[in-house]
DNA sequence: GCACGAAGTGAGTCATACTCATTAATGGAG
DNA sequence: CTCCATTAATGAGTATGACTCACTTCGTGC
């Protein structure tokens, strides 16, 4: 029983090297760009609800509507998945930073809508942020990723206003601008 | 070719239920606890030389000199045993603070040597205090975990300088001692 | 209409965490 | 000492999931 069951399935694998795919096939050709996009929100939600381990390249196909062998035609695997994701998710962050200031006097009041921006961030996007602590940053390869450039753009709005705080003489000038923005952001994330 | 490897590999399998493991073994049965001691000190070596993910539970094994299977015996899978090794080095770390700050009278020598102990132990073992942030603390299961109550213990050492300084009327009484743990922890380990 | 490259497919491979039937050692009872 | 029950130890086997690749189908320029 158990021998027989196994040779079929040996007999089915031998069977693939001469013409074997050949059934009906719906392949709705998308443009490139849609198709990632699709994958890309697919990726998103499954690490965000499942986290990153508990995902499946499957799901994540699945959901996007296409088969697990397309998602390796546009990113180079898992992981790569999962930097795209949080790159996309920090993209759109970044952006909102210039504007949301532009309107804000005062060094104090700047550097309370950056905190209170940022604790929105990664409140509203618990997961995101999640991972973006704990499968990007911590990693060896952080450093080499353009998440890093990412990163230090972010935290570049608030080493901003703390030295435009020591020009305008609202802080001490022997403030290391560098320091308050490891703990301020070090403070924040520490639980 | 291909087929007949294939159900050799099969016979091979399907000959598993009767007596088959019959060739000599040199078991060195030893002590429990020496056995667990090892398997934790060959998991601490792997796990820092290639990281949790590299490394594999046969490597483990194999370092710990004993048989991948018998690991299981003592621990519960390879996550139990990331969780051992660092509570283990948990364990070390906070037997020391007590006898150190001993022999240190004022608040901010105390303080300082809080950190300074910190950046120590972050530095020396690199790699383990890089798991814990990584693979530990920021998992689901932490705050379920006894490592959650041992970095508490390890924290609680800051956190009682800072209350003993408030006392003292070194610092502001309106100081929050938790959000100087915070600040000082987080600023430390951010980057 | 035909040839060619790109897009898309999914069965198959491979690596590895974990299981479990089986064997070896130990220690206590007769 | 010898038997037997209990526990330690074993490693071949299984399951799962990331990744590959031979092949098919579509779109486009000639």
């Amino acid at each position: 029983m158990r021998i027989a069951e196994a040779t079929n399935v040996r007999t089915l694998r031998a069977s693939r090297m001469p013409a074997a795919h050949a059934r009906p096939r719906v392949v709705v050709r998308q443009a490139r760009a849609q198709r990632v996009g699709a994958i890309l929100a697919a990726a998103q939600v499954c690490f965000s609800e499942r986290g990153y381990e508990n995902t499946t390249m499957a799901e994540i196909a699945a959901r996007a509507g296409v088969v697990e062998g397309s998602v390796y035609k546009y990113f180079a695997g898992k992981r790569d998945l999962l930097l795209k994701v949080i790159e996309t998710w920090y993209e759109g962050l970044v952006e909102h930073f210039p504007q949301g200031l532009a309107g804000i006097k005062g060094t104090r009041n700047r550097l309370r809508f950056l905190v209170w921006q940022h604790l929105v961030n990664i409140r509203r996007d618990a997961q995101l942020s999640r991972l973006m602590f704990q499968e990007v940053r911590l990693r060896d390869d952080y450093y080499q990723s353009p998440l890093h450039r990412m990163n230090a753009r972010y935290t570049e709005f608030l080493l901003a206003v703390v030295r435009e705080g020591i020009a305008r003489r609202d802080f001490r000038d022997d403030l290391a601008p560098a320091l308050v923005r490891d703990m301020v952001f070090g403070a924040i994330e520490h639980q």
